[in-house]
DNA sequence: CATGAATGAGCCTTCATTCAT
DNA sequence: CATGAATGAAGGCTCATTCAT
């Protein structure tokens, strides 16, 4: 009774997973079937292809994440509080779906050859936001100015590099610790962390001349 | 005589290219040869094995990165000063190495799993040089306390993701532009944006009371 | 609705050829296929492996012969008569299946690598049988004690060897001729050579004294 | 001041060994080059072939074996005496020479394909001994007429069998303990064993009636 | 002669994809 | 729709053999 039938959601979130653990080229439509439970033929029957099969997983996470994040530019909320919003939006995202992360690194690693043309218009969704709160934050005198592009990849790049660092934080537990670092945080702290320093980072200079 | 011959270096040049364009699944060793100019027997002569190959790439260029990034790290400069000087080094690297950012989004995405333990020592060295810019700095009260590993992969993702995403900003430039947004930005003013927003974000509150 | 499926009981057909001529290394999987009319990759997706391919021909042969020999063991005869049940059973193998004696060789010229630890319960059912003809004519008075393992090695070895010696009596016919031997006789009239040898060679000594 | 320079000597040992272990196909020239000393270059500078090397190899083995058995052949021995000489001649030979029932059989069960075709006029001379045994015997009286192929591949058949029966005699020494058989006798007491059936096996029949 | 370095051919194995049932 | 069984097209790796030095 859903846009997509039940079966190839299941297919499609087995497929992420796949995916997301050995990339496109590592990824076995074997697995991702009997992952997903069911036959290959059938998984054929249902997808088509497993280039569809990937652009389809493309879509969906996409516009997921999309829809986090628009739902999370709620209106009147000053630029930090925008900020962290979509912070703790993402890092909500990233903790429920942790295949999404790396599928974005892998896809965008590959030169996005595989990208959809539909999964670029969720981008504009996602990019307007962070945009939004940018020009608000500047029409109200309260920001600096800044380039979106960069002020969006350093919060999503951040919080995508530290959700992937995860194995390798952990390999590195041991030595850290020995060097006073903590590397077992959540990525809402990561996300916290990215907001609080862009809020500061970015605030307008204080107008001299107070006086 | 050199470390590695003439020969293994072409090797682990084009088999970087490779990895970094393809993932190590989607990696062809005769394309590695091809682009070596060798014969597919003379690479497996000369390295052995396609899991060894990945390895001895990884080896050398996380050893690249921990070298540039160390000769960045400068005695007697201030937090910002530090900062940017670290964010010059990775953009230096980044520019020269383009397949440098892929195969670490790779390497992390596919949970760090054919990461040579040697190649783990590199990071602790590469680690060192944030930890210790930030250690001074929170000595000479200029820098607030924060997690060495937050400041570290903030500057570093963001440089990765801004890297990454180039052929993503290429095919949304279009969009972009009729957003008034430019996306053509080299790396190295992502990262001076990088050390600009963390040198502000992380300076120490100034002291009330200064009367 | 057999054991194993028809495909699977030609693949170990043509399989058992080809090992016999080729030995384990010299076997192709491509011929192998070829010879039992399938895919290279169908016979995998059936059989798995090259390895597997060869315990199963190894479990299925030694089980023929270890049913045959069983077969042969009737009781109630005497000891010169079930050698020569025995002996006759091996000859009808050995004709049906000439590939028998010399996947035998080969796999003991292997140093019995790769023989599944199932087949090796086969041997103990045909040695049984010597040994248990043996075990009779001693308590029966007819036969001098002997190792079972010398008989039983003397048989098999013997039939082997004349089996294996084939094309060689064929190249040597003419010499031999020459020299006034036959050398085309069937593995039967070997078999019924080493019984009547045997029984003789084995009868315990006449009782002196019989007046 | 060999016939074969050392080197070559050298080499051929070493392949013997390896064919002996791996059969033709299996054997590595790399291999057979190290275990030699040489080089792999050098070999073919001396060999000039896998297959040649294969024919050296045989030609060699076979001439040895053909000169032991002559040797043992001493005029004025009864036929039992000869037998058990022979036995002994070849028990001798395969404890000092363990590769050469394993290649022998190889050999055979490849169908003789690559025995060149001085290594059978060898054949002739081993052939010749069992033959003079029988034929003298025949002439005196003391045995009865026997097939010189049949009586020479029970001893020879058997002894090959037992040797490379080894291995697969030691996997099998506890279940053959428990089944009160022992299973480790050295190749001399088999060929001691198979010289003393064949004696009293083919001894001819007692004169009814000598009175 | 000895050696490191090719190299073409081939072999085992896998995998995306299809088809008959 | 579901499934077991193909199958063509690679892809990783090895190996016998040859050269240049």
């Amino acid at each position: 009774m859903d846009a997509v039938s039940d079966i190839v959601s299941r297919i499609l979130d087995a497929a992420a997973e796949e995916f997301a653990g050995q990339g496109f080229a590592g990824a076995k439509v074997e697995a991702i079937a009997k992952r997903a439970g069911v036959n290959k033929a059938g998984l054929y029957y249902h997808v088509g292809n497993k280039e569809k099969l990937y652009e389809a997983v493309m879509l969906r996470l996409f516009g997921q994440v999309a829809g986090a994040v628009e739902q999370a530019a709620v209106p009147g909320l000053s630029p930090g509080e925008a900020l962290a919003a979509l912070a703790e939006a993402l890092a909500g995202l990233f903790s429920r779906l942790p295949m999404l992360p790396r599928i974005m690194a892998l896809e965008m690693a590959s030169g996005a050859a595989n990208m959809p043309a539909a999964a670029m218009m969720e981008f504009r969704r996602i990019f307007g936001v962070t945009r939004g709160i940018l020009a608000r934050g500047q029409e109200t005198g309260l920001l600096r100015p800044a380039e979106p592009v960069f002020v969006h990849l350093t919060l999503v790049g951040g919080m995508i590099v530290y959700s992937l660092s995860e194995p390798l934080r952990q390999r590195f537990a041991q030595v850290a610790q020995a060097m006073g670092m903590r590397t077992d945080m959540p990525v809402g702290e990561m996300g916290a962390f990215l907001a609080g320093v862009l809020t500061r980072g970015l605030a307008a200079e204080p107008k001299e001349g107070g006086a």
